[in-house]
DNA sequence: CGTCGGTCGTAC
DNA sequence: GACGTACGACCGACGT
């Protein structure tokens, strides 16, 4: 087939015809196979033919279709299915699915209409579609791009063969078929007029309307007919015309063949009984073994463009492709100076080009323009109906951003269809995952432009060996995808995630990224002024103490100092068994001593110093004099973001000292800061998974939750509960959420670990259904081995059945804290999205820069404040259906810390 | 001189 | 062993 093509299968035709072709055979139990064993023969003699790019098998959906309700009778003297028919569905179903292939059967439609539908569908990609049917009724939709094969023969049904076939042409195929009826389908027709009779009035009159019309002028017995049945042919003409817009969640791009499952296929082929494809899936499981010999296909052969002939070819194909794979090299990895040095793009597996731009060294070749060929790229690249994939698109998208271009249509980023599948992978990064899903091991960046401080700038790359490596990383992503989305696509929760959240927030994480935020550069140079200050006079009062000079800062010198020299009691180890210097343990001994007082001290102000006050400005891009982080939208397991040079996520506000370094996060001239967060956003959400009566009647009214959990725990009115006891009922509740023990519990409180077991059985005696939550959730993580989030995301937790007893005990705890905190993480990013969309429309001036899990922050014009709080609130409350309501605080000001 | 693991400390 | 998710600074050991 040519480039870009669709083949479609009416599985129900296949079905019958393999059924009475073959009746006859059955495997060793005595089952009949014939049908399973024929249409996979079909399948397989047909895919291998015919090569598509995209693929699909159509079944009828059990049920009656939108036909009947029509016409009740529609299809009423159809057999029932036989017994030794219909009991070959199920396993003809898995076997196809096995095989990776697409198997569709949509309800209340019929398998002609989802034909019709995608072969329309398709026709708007630009793609071309073959359609193998038995039934006439598909000749319908034949054009230039759309023709049905007939596999007994192997003849194509193009235009003209549709006209030399039936007489009439595709357009009047309708009319034909509604003129001659169908006996099979019980469609009422002209009773003794066929195909000649009907072929001949098409051609005489040219439609069944102008038939009707002039229906007087025709003579003979069929005449007569005609009239005598001219009131039920426009319900003849609705049965037999295709309903070619049924509504389907897919495209036909997203019909790939994914890789068979060979232990589902041996395990039927041994049950059915199909010994020679039992051998073969045998010989592909041994091929597909990673150091099976000859295994490996002959890497493909990309092509670089340099002139603009090519680049003229190239992008008529990528008009032409349903999904365009792209990447950008650049000079550097920070997407705010990153230069653009390459493009490169693929349309199908092995199909993809490099064009250098500015690559730059001694004898480089002649390149086309950079501006020249992004001029002629930019409709492209910005148009919604063209889909774009890619890996990692985000950084792209903030690359072309720099060019003045705004990439469009995002289709698939194949990082975030990893991530979503398995947040727990330890990376996803192309490399890692062409060897985990594709076993094909990628050229790395290191292989081709050395590492360390000879690495080369991507720009001083050799074009002959940077174009095979770039193209190669838009290959591998299209290859990923097609992979990874047929896996996605089974998890109808997880194709959702993908679609409505992750997708989506790849443009507004660049943005945000791009946005940046602005920081006071002054204030933080004399912060770190007063902190070097203070931190000499302690390193001197300390050396002082214990007699000589030592490094303040290096823990091991400070356990030879305490532990050797001072002997001070060694209250608790670290896990390699070394004398503890860490804060907990160090804060005990300050109560006692002078010297670890002053180590606390000096690591706190330290700490700011190196960390926030020294290493902000430095962060600064000097080109907008603003800060701008970058968020990894598939690191954190649970679903959140993570945010990292400079990290955003972790700027001081325990601490008067800590909380001057947010003083230092301003709003520019004539705008302020606004800070909204959710209040108790995980607490809430336990409520809402628990179903405890009690917290959601807390959160329904509106209390103090920390409050009304003491008042429960230790049995008393909340009026009357101390400072300690909501202290304590604070720890409590978050220990809830981390999955905490009494042990951690009594650590955190500074209390006896009776008394904190004590607490928490309280706390469940109060709180039942908490209770009942938590234990269904590790039996869940048991049984399924992941738990999810209320939108569905999935953590996986393998060593939830660990006989290791700490792994099992950790595994369990993330099972606990994973739903909540990732619930939590789904609904602000569903926030985000909704936010953006009003920003965009209402308020264009008004800026998104920071998320931080909970809170979101914005730059706003002063006098859209107001307005903006208005809706940003309400879009956050309304971000999440929870039997709690979502409560968001709200603040402004002129920077970061006075606007909570 | 660079990399890596361990430890600590900041956030939510 | 004992409280979940991150990032990053520093130290010291180890390898080039």
């Amino acid at each position: 087939m040519p480039e870009n093509s669709l083949l479609l299968v009416d599985g129900s035709y296949y079905l019958f015809r393999a059924y009475h072709a073959m009746p006859n055979l059955s495997n060793a139990e005595k089952a009949p196979t014939g049908a399973i064993y024929g249409v996979i023969n079909m399948l397989r003699k047909l895919i291998k033919e015919q090569a598509p790019d995209y693929f699909a098998v159509v079944f009828d959906a059990k049920g009656t279709s939108f036909r009947n309700e029509i016409y009740p009778d529609y299809k009423a003297n159809r057999p029932p299915t036989p017994e030794d028919l219909s009991c070959q569905i199920a396993p003809l179903h898995e076997i196809i699915r096995a095989l990776g292939l697409p198997l569709l059967a949509i309800a209340n439609v019929e398998a002609d209409d989802v034909l019709g539908t995608l072969a329309k569908q398709a026709e708007t990609l630009g793609m071309h579609t073959l359609i193998s049917t038995g039934d006439k009724d598909l000749a319908q939709v034949v054009n230039d791009k759309v023709h049905l094969i007939n596999t007994l023969n192997n003849t194509v049904l193009d235009v003209p063969g549709v006209v030399a076939k039936y007489g009439v042409a595709p357009a009047q195929i309708i009319d034909y078929l509604a003129l001659m009826g169908d006996s099979s389908d019980n469609v009422p027709g002209v009773p003794g007029v066929g195909p000649k009779t009907a072929a001949k009035w098409l051609k005489t009159y040219g439609s069944l309307d102008l038939i009707i019309e002039r229906a007087a002028e025709i003579g003979g017995k069929v005449g007569e007919r005609l009239r005598a049945n001219l009131a039920q042919l426009p319900l003849s003409r609705e049965l037999v015309t295709l309903k070619c817009d049924v509504a389907l969640d897919f495209s036909p791009a997203d019909l790939i063949r994914a890789a068979p499952d060979l232990a589902v296929l041996e395990d039927h082929y041994r049950r059915w009984g199909f010994r020679s494809w039992l051998a073969d899936t045998h010989k592909n499981n041994q091929q597909a073994a990673p150091n099976a010999p000859d295994a490996q296909e002959t890497a493909p052969v990309y092509e670089s463009i340099f002139t603009q002939g090519a680049l003229d070819k190239w992008r008529a194909e990528l008009e032409r492709a349903p999904l365009i794979a792209l990447d950008t090299e650049t000079i550097s990895l920070d997407y705010m100076s990153a230069e653009l040095v390459g493009l490169s793009f693929a349309v199908r597996p092995g199909r993809a080009a490099y064009v250098p731009l500015a690559h730059d060294y001694p004898g480089a070749p002649e390149q086309l323009d950079r501006e020249a060929v992004l001029a002629q790229l930019k409709p492209l690249l910005e148009s919604d109906a063209q889909h774009k994939l890619g890996h990692n698109l985000k950084y792209d998208q903030s690359v072309l951003a720099n060019y003045g271009i705004e990439l469009r249509g995002v289709q698939h980023d194949s990082m975030l269809q990893s991530y979503v599948l398995d947040s727990t992978a330890s990376r996803h990064d192309l490399d890692s995952l062409a060897k985990k899903y594709l076993d094909k091991q990628t050229t790395h960046y290191e292989d081709v432009a050395g590492k360390g401080a000879k690495q080369l700038g991507f720009n001083q790359l050799a074009v002959e060996q940077a174009a095979p490596y770039a193209a190669e990383d838009a290959d591998i992503a299209l290859e990923l995808h097609q992979a990874l989305w047929p896996k996605l696509q089974k998890v109808p929760a997880l194709k959702r995630l993908y679609e409505e959240i992750e997708r989506p927030l790849i443009a507004i994480l660049s943005g945000m990224e791009r946005n940046g935020v602005q920081i006071d550069t002054a204030m933080l140079a004399a912060q770190s002024r007063e902190l070097a200050a203070a931190m000499q006079e302690i390193e001197q009062t300390a050396h002082a103490l214990a007699g000589e000079t030592f490094n303040i800062g290096s823990p091991k010198q400070i356990q030879a100092i305490l532990y050797d020299q001072m002997a001070l009691p060694v209250l608790a180890k670290t896990p390699t068994g070394q004398p503890s210097t860490a804060e907990a343990v160090l804060q005990e001994l300050a109560a006692d001593y002078e010297l670890p007082r002053l180590i606390l001290a000096h690591r706190g102000l330290n700490k700011l110093k190196t960390t926030y006050t020294d290493r902000l400005p430095a962060q600064i891009n000097p080109r907008t004099g603003r800060v701008h982080t970058s968020y990894h939208q598939a690191v954190a397991a649970t679903g959140r973001l993570s945010s990292s040079d400079p990290n955003l996520q972790n700027i001081p506000i325990r601490t008067a000292e800590g909380r001057k370094i947010r003083r230092a996060f301003i709003a520019p001239e004539g705008c302020v800061l606004l800070a909204a967060d959710y209040s108790q956003i995980e607490l809430r959400i336990m409520a809402h998974l628990s179903g405890d009566e009690s917290l959601l009647h807390a959160f329904a009214a509106g209390e103090d939750i920390h409050r009304a959990t003491a008042a429960e725990v230790f049995d008393c009115a909340p009026a009357a509960v101390s400072g300690e006891q909501r202290r304590a009922a604070k720890a409590i509740n978050f220990g809830l959420i981390y999955g905490m023990s009494a042990f951690g519990l009594a650590k955190q409180l500074g209390i006896e670990r009776s008394a904190a077991r004590d607490y928490v059985q309280r706390y469940f005696a109060r709180y039942p259904k908490v209770k009942a939550y938590m234990d269904r959730t590790r039996g869940q993580a048991r049984e399924a081995g992941f738990v999810e989030t209320v939108f569905g995301r999935r953590l996986y937790l393998p060593e939830i059945t660990s006989r290791n007893a700490a792994r099992r005990q950790y595994a369990e705890r993330t099972a606990i804290n994973a739903p909540m905190q990732g619930t939590a993480a789904d609904i602000i990013k569903r926030a985000m999205i909704a936010i953006d969309a009003v920003l965009k429309t209402r308020f264009p001036a008004a800026k998104m820069i920071m998320q931080v899990h909970d809170e979101l922050v914005f730059e706003v014009p002063e006098g859209q404040v107001d307005a903006l709080k208005a809706e940003v609130s309400r879009l956050m409350v309304q971000a999440a259906e929870l039997r709690v309501p979502l409560t968001v605080g709200m603040g402004s000001g002129p920077n970061w810390d006075e606007a909570h």
